[in-house]
DNA sequence: TCCTGTGAATGTCTTCACAGCC
DNA sequence: GGCTGTGAAGACATTCACAGGA
């Protein structure tokens, strides 16, 4: 029972979470402990914020010496329930669903690819890799046969919100859009996006304050227009999200 | 001059204007003004939201009307720095980074791939769509002769900081990281990152919290543990971070 | 009347700074 | 002495609620 308090863990905590998990899995074997600081540094954040955010997962460190490596590495995949696979659900085989399929990393992490579904009657049938693709009519059936947990959409836009509607009704409650869309899920299912094109807008939008405005742009502003001097410094770290 | 003043955007709202951009570029020509209850909608975000982030583009919206669509797109585009391409260089060419070579999405949305490169010498030369790859160590080459402003990490996570440092030293100041590792840059370049393990790995703690953990879970925690029922309904919507 | 633009209130996240324990 | 865990302060983001212009 240990710890049985409250444990809210916030959001940007438990964004956090995976990139702790990482750091310390390739710190364990060679040293038993790690301090605040020195996993702040493997991570890319600050130690405060290291103890904060492990603080929310309950006591586990020494005062005076650290946490201990291989404890928190267990605590921490418990925490983020990957004592356990997760199948995952791949929909859409075009370019990207493909590499996605391909990538072995998933297997590794504990989301093995469970099923490759499509609406195209071309490309059902098809292999791709040790998977049949199959037709997006049979998530249901696909989903309960397979125990599938977490449905990637990596279709067309136009169908991103259908085929997570379609997820949902088939008792798939996790979804990770790729689609450039805005899709939402209902209250009790979890939604997450990664979104290509956004990231790369929001990048233009930094570089384009660096370079300054571009004499074009700053006529098309009308007149003046001084181009400010790069403002803001620093890495340009987390936050933001959008979708493509 | 219009509205030359402080104009400093907050982050968070700078990740959402290709959000808000892509629902008024479906919007245009359909209809010629929108309302922030109407456009909230369409991105997936509360009206109030969309006034205050507009707010920070300029005082472009019309009293008792709503905002000009078209004027709204062109503000918009400006502002990210959308009025001109961004050429950009993907480095590594394994699944993801052909994925993305031939995703015919960024030329069309002014990120023109510009260059393919990659460390293994097997690599080099082949041709993937239109380009043929060329070696790591001519990026500074690539990205003076080609006028590349964003490099895309598409490597294994071992040399991601390496082609990070390689990248800036080239002067491509934009990056974004694919690899499942913490980069940094140094300031006056800015990352972005695209954490498919992270992503995962967050839909498996929420997704372990409604399910209630399972006996086995419980046990490891010693004994007790009543599964907490599944607290926190809404959509996971934005937030949250982490690199996988 | 309708809908924007924005101060003020609220909520969330980050950082500081230090008490407390090893 | 060293490092965690955490209240409190501060920064940032969201939401409210309404004054004010079309």
């Amino acid at each position: 029972m240990s710890d049985r308090a409250a444990r809210r863990i916030p959001e940007a905590t438990v964004a956090r979470l995976p990139l702790y998990l990482r750091s310390l899995v390739e710190l364990n074997g060679r040293t038993p402990t790690v301090t605040s600081e020195r996993l702040a540094e493997l991570a890319g954040v600050n130690a405060a914020k290291v103890r904060k955010d492990l603080s929310y997962l309950g006591p586990y460190g020494t005062r005076g010496v650290g946490y201990d490596v291989q404890y928190l590495v267990f605590q921490m995949s418990r925490e983020l329930g990957l004592t356990q696979d997760w199948p995952v659900v791949i929909v859409g085989v075009g370019n990207l669903g493909q590499a996605l399929a391909n990538y072995a990393g998933f297997r590794d992490r504990g989301f093995p690819v469970a099923a490759l579904v499509d609406a195209d009657p071309q490309k059902v049938g098809k292999r791709i890799g040790d998977h049949v693709v199959r037709h997006v009519d049979e998530l249901p059936a696909v989903a309960s046969e397979l125990g599938v947990a977490i449905g990637i959409i990596a279709t067309p836009a136009s169908v991103a919100q259908e085929i997570a509607d379609r997820l949902v009704a088939a008792g798939i409650t996790s979804v990770l859009n790729f689609a450039p869309s805005v899709v939402s899920v209902p209250d009790g299912a979890s939604l997450r996006k990664v979104d290509l094109a956004s990231e790369l807008q929001i990048l233009s939008f930094y570089q384009q304050r660096r370079a300054g405005r571009s004499v074009a742009d700053a006529v098309d502003e009308q007149g003046a227009a001084a181009p400010e001097p790069a403002r803001r410094g620093g890495r340009t770290s987390s936050a933001g999200r959008a979708s493509r």
